[in-house]
DNA sequence: CTTTGTGCAAACGATTTGCAGGATG
DNA sequence: CATCCTGCAAATCGTTTGCACAAAG
């Protein structure tokens, strides 16, 4: 679990021109604290054992604007659901496609990707890859059932 | 626009186990003939115009049933909507970040992905690249503009 | 004829909104 | 103390479902 030091979560709201609130504080806290690109739902139910009174709204509405600014970013992988992920480096996502886990891929790991042959007129701004395949876990679980 | 056989629609649907039917008939050959990655509802307003009674909830099915045969695919780029495309040849996309339109981009024009630094445990089965930036009308117009 | 598909309207789940009170800078 | 934020509940939006009837093979 990487630390984020509270000084640097309220100097990051404050650069934003976001006033820091308790709530604000703890779903971007929350968020940069787990790896595992949560739906809003699902940090209002964790935050809820810690900070009882947080409301779904607030929750809805903090994710909504912290993405506006730019200190995390929605993850749509799947329908119906928006997930989020406070880390902001540039990185390509893996897909399980049996356990559904999303899971980081730094940017380095996937060379960089050749954009000559691209027919003009495009300005690329960014790009990102997403792998779809077996994790670790699932990728075992399958060779053990097949011996 | 991409003229697709009404028999080779019909034998696509017959290959799948799937019957038959105008409505389906219909949404399919409605998105084999589009390439603007349409969303249920706007596929029920373009076919309303030409078949004047074809319910919602038939769209909705008929789009999630061709998806789960594999004869379409789901496109999620942006949050609280299902995009749907019928070209099933692998290929990425390209996402204008100034008018919000998905081009298609066929596989060879971005070189392979070399996964081969890729950490241990992952089988790739799959990928895509998302290119975001602006695209040729977007770009053009920003040029103007700024002289 | 058996099974699968359709239409309708109600149900649903995720997200948004209006508004009044509360906290931040 | 002006502005921005929160909580609540109601509203909204895309999508799904139950059920009775209709059509496909």
């Amino acid at each position: 679990m990487p630390r984020v030091e509270k000084e640097e979560i309220i100097r990051a709201l404050r650069s934003k021109g976001l006033r820091v609130t308790p709530q604000r504080f703890a779903v971007y806290a929350n968020l940069l604290a787990r790896r595992d690109h949560p739906t809003a739902e699902q940090i209002l139910k964790q935050l809820n054992q810690e900070v009882p009174t947080l409301s779904q709204a607030t929750v809805y509405l903090t994710l909504q604007t912290l993405s506006e600014v730019g200190l995390i970013r929605e993850v749509l992988l799947e329908q119906g659901v928006c997930r989020y992920d406070a880390n902001m480096a540039p990185h390509h996502h893996f897909v399980c496609t049996s356990c559904g886990q999303i899971i980081d891929i730094p940017w380095d790991c996937l060379g960089p990707i050749n954009l000559s042959s691209l027919p003009s007129g495009f300005q690329v701004e960014r790009y990102e890859v997403t792998l779809y395949g077996k994790c670790n876990q699932c990728g075992d679980r399958e060779e053990r059932s097949q011996t």
